[in-house]
DNA sequence: GATGAATGAGCCTTCATTCAT
DNA sequence: GATGAATGAAGGCTCATTCAT
């Protein structure tokens, strides 16, 4: 993960660096024990053994259970929001691009994991009682949404599109999510590439000339 | 719905109960615990209290913990599918109908309570981990999935639509899940009619003769 | 068994027959759960399911199941009293058959069945901890005790046998009890008739002219 | 024993003890538990207040309370093998000998003591509803048994003795028990001694030349 | 830093007892 | 008398947290 790179070199002026390096081993091992057991049945020992590490070492790292499962949704909230902000960055200047750029990053091999998909679900489903979490889960990243509400009010207004730019973006959001949930409770055939067409379709809905059931449209 | 009604009032506080009133009162607990307090910290002494019983009583009733969560979740599948099935009689023989009726069914406040959008949440978040939940969970109601492909299906040939019925079902269905999961997040002022509305321009985007973001066109 | 039919025909005078009916039918229950699943795992639930009545019937006949059990002790060791002094009544004046009319006791069939057998054994179990069960368990019953060691006493002085009789009268009591807990502990076809032999060579052991493997001498 | 050497003591009461340790500590307070409330109300608070310590410790050291009761059986257990194992070989080669010193072993004070007979006769009392504590239990150490009924063939053809040495053996082995059953029901004058007088005067029955009251004859 | 034994709060579960019907 | 729902105390078990080594 290009971030746990990051994470490690950014005050990597000492030797700081195994400290790092631990948070970010038990944080990945917490994201592997919450897909396999749920968040309920995920305990510290369960993320201990599944790091190859003590038990006693966990709180010495993150001080309690409570603050390592926060930090791991921390961690993946900010990974995901570098990667669509790195494709987003990698995308031409036109809306269609953009909006292409930040519904591929969703699927993206790197984020869109069995483990990571197992694992958001389980901070979804305990969101709903931890305003902590919830403010962190989703559908709440304001910057996203407003981009990408912008983003459809410019594919409306440059590329003669109509409707309401906001409802458009909450669908394709919407879209995105319940997707994502159904590759948790659908059985493997499901996979990341018929999930992106099913976005893409939504997408060509709204934006026939730009998008169809592949992806962005070469010739548009 | 019916199967709901009345229930958890104060008159039905103690004393020998009709077995199955007194599950479905444990039940209705049951779900507001896990609204409240999500799945992780629901205990049977919480249910218990929301229902005003003793703690005894609910494993007297259901056995334990596992099969109480168990049973609520089929309480709340079956209630899910009596709601659609009612709907889908009640709507004309125009497919359009009958996709606006199943579209609106989620959407019924009967169905759509803050609470049972909770507790579905809580058992999203578990489902992955527990195979019993999983079959019972969202998008895995096959005859559900059959029917709304059909009538997919029906508007391209019947209509004059064009694309992929599955795949357009598909991307309705992930639109409701994923609107559902939003008001989960989301603060309040997102409620039933402004997620019906992201559905129904979800429709609109895929018939646009037949719906627009209020809902079924009356005039088609 | 007889003492049932006396117990129940004694106050027979009004209807009070259903009641100790009923206490005899609970307590032959109590039996047949004592033994099959041990003191530590028996519950009155078990023991009305048993009795084929119902829950609640339990404390109502018997206040507590503290009592139940102890009630159930005494009709055990009433019923074993009966039973050796009935077999001693029907036996000649010489003190061998009245020896062999005792020992011979100890393995009636109506007396040692399996149940009965792990039922003492589960008493026995417990005894060390509750006086109550101590003073009804097995070698507590001083006017056996005294009774045995005269036999054995007369044995020496009529007989021409030499020896404590006290301590004969105890290791002939502590072979059968040991023979008892052997018919626990092995498995079936160690049965009634090889553990009445094993006590019957014990009795030869010291009054060799009188008994045999097989019991008392015909011939003597 | 030395298994059981100093345990239980004081000094031994916090912070980190050898593995091993610490399970033979709360074995030993087990017993004591189980001899002082038996077996049906013996808890694990019991126990590890019996061993000064806390009792999410017995959890932790043997996962369970069921296997804390069996790992105690079978502590017992070897404990008592052991104990006839080395009595035996210190024994001389003459089978009377060794079967004295047999007998003579399970008077031994090490094994004898009033709690581990209330314990003992605890697993008696369970053993009827438990396989795996029948197993361990008494009279069913196949080469004990054959060991002693081969000393008995040895006394008949070696010693000139007649009977039939599986029977003898039996005898002999009853009265044991029969005698530990006593031990445990009557009240304290009856001690080990006379315990152990009783038995042999049923070895003096069956062997006269050899044993006596007291033991086995010096002057054979 | 790392380890794992030790602690104790909290939960699920069992079950004797009560009691309305 | 009989039934079985209801209660609540008590016990086993889990597990986050602490801490000596």
């Amino acid at each position: 993960m290009a971030i746990s790179a990051d994470l490690g070199t950014a005050d990597m002026a000492r030797r700081k660096l195994p400290r790092d390096a631990r948070r970010v081993q038990l944080i990945e091992a917490t994201i592997r024990v919450l897909a396999s057991q749920g968040y309920a049945r995920s305990t510290l020992s369960d993320v201990a053994r599944a790091a190859g590490l003590s038990h006693g070492l966990v709180n010495f790292h993150f001080l309690s259970k409570e603050n390592l499962l926060l930090e791991t949704l921390l961690y993946m909230a900010e990974e995901y929001r570098q990667n669509w902000t790195v494709a987003l960055s990698l995308a031409g200047p036109d809306p269609a691009d953009q909006i292409g750029a930040l519904l591929g990053a969703d699927f993206n091999p790197h984020i869109c994991t069995a483990d990571r998909l197992s694992a958001w679900c389980s901070f979804w489903g305990e969101a709903q009682s931890r305003p902590l979490y919830q403010q962190r889960c989703g559908a709440n990243d304001a910057a996203y949404n407003t981009l990408f509400e912008g983003l459809c009010a410019q594919m409306i207004s440059h590329h003669g599109y109509h409707g309401n730019p906001a409802r458009i973006a909450r669908t394709l959001r919407a879209a995105v999510e319940g997707v994502w949930l159904d590759m948790m409770t659908t059985p493997p055939p499901y996979g990341r590439s018929e999930a992106l067409a099913t976005v893409m379709t939504c997408a060509a809905a709204f934006f026939p000339r730009h998008f169809d059931e592949t992806g962005r449209r070469t010739t548009a």
